[in-house]
DNA sequence: TAGAGCCTGCGG
DNA sequence: CCGCAGGCTCTA
């Protein structure tokens, strides 16, 4: 589900979460990604009694950080994962895994149909990135300077082709499905080009687009194609927006192009392109 | 570095 | 019933 800008979508929703207490921590009991079950132990151990400092995002990945506390908590929404701030009466959502009760009127679940989602403690500070899923992650495009110079470097020894390399998250942190497709669209690079074929002029405008598709999604709350919702519940309003992705048969809406968009599967995704406009 | 696997739900 | 879904991880 959630991408880099539906992902910084929740983390601003969340906000007013921060400045409260968490007086406990509920868990279902099922397991989240990788059949791994949520560590309540260290959930409490983490975070009650703390007051919520801060929630921060790198990629995909937000963290919850407290106020004199160590660790931090550390949450991935997989494909269909939720964090929501809510009033305590609100009947418990189907899917609810992890409730951190709060000091105010809301208290803060994270629910998760599929179960790829992630919420795990990791080490505070610096030393964040001894936990696995920190340790290899890349540069945030709209939080580090990203240009074509780093993704260059990065992918000009690649033997993959660009779409596989702009979902490797150990590059460019927070690119997903949809936006790979609109930004290989809007660059005008075909999604099977070999990654070491690009020059660095279409490095650089390919990193570009990666960032514009993402901060104009965030202008709009992100894209809700059938479950994404903030932390406030509300849908965002991308999904009318994308130029390519999900409209395999429909007319390319470049100017002039005329060409059909194409779905093709690139690693398993679908992926949709138009074979006329993009170079390969 | 493909491909399978992890899960549930939806739409055709 | 079948295929498909915004992600990641482990395996051959």
């Amino acid at each position: 589900m959630p991408e880099l800008p539906e992902v910084e979508t929740v983390r601003r929703t969340l906000e007013p979460a921060v400045g409260r207490r968490v007086l406990g921590v509920w868990t279902s009991g099922f397991p989240l990604r990788m059949n791994q079950p949520v560590d309540r132990a260290g959930l409490e151990r983490a975070a009650v009694g703390a007051v919520l400092g801060a929630v921060t995002r790198h990629g995909k990945y937000l963290m919850l950080e407290f106020e004199q506390r160590g660790e931090l908590v550390l949450v991935h929404l997989g494909m269909t994962g939720n964090l929501r701030l809510v009033p305590q009466t609100m009947p418990q959502a189907a899917h609810t895994h992890v409730v951190f009760s709060l000091d105010g009127p809301r208290h803060i679940r994270y629910s998760d149909p599929r179960r790829f989602g992630l919420v795990a403690v990791a080490p505070g500070g610096e030393r964040r990135r001894e936990h696995p899923a920190l340790a290899e992650l890349g540069r945030d495009p709209l939080l580090e300077r990203v240009g074509g110079r780093f993704f260059h470097e990065a992918i000009h020894r690649s033997k993959q082709v660009v779409k596989t390399v702009l979902l490797d998250q150990r590059i460019l942190a927070g690119v997903g499905n949809i936006y790979a497709c609109e930004a290989l669209w809007l660059a005008r690079v075909a999604p099977t080009v070999r990654a070491h074929k690009l020059s660095r002029a279409q490095s650089d405008e390919l990193v570009r687009a990666v960032r514009g598709v993402m901060r104009h999604a965030l202008t709009r709350g992100g894209t809700s194609l059938r479950d994404f919702v903030d932390a406030e519940g509300m849908e965002g309003a991308n999904a009318e927006y994308l130029r390519v992705y999900g409209r395999e048969g429909e007319p390319c809406l470049r100017r002039g192009c005329g060409g059909r968009i194409r779905r093709v599967v690139i690693q398993g995704r679908s992926t949709f392109y138009c074979p006329r406009c993009q170079r390969r």
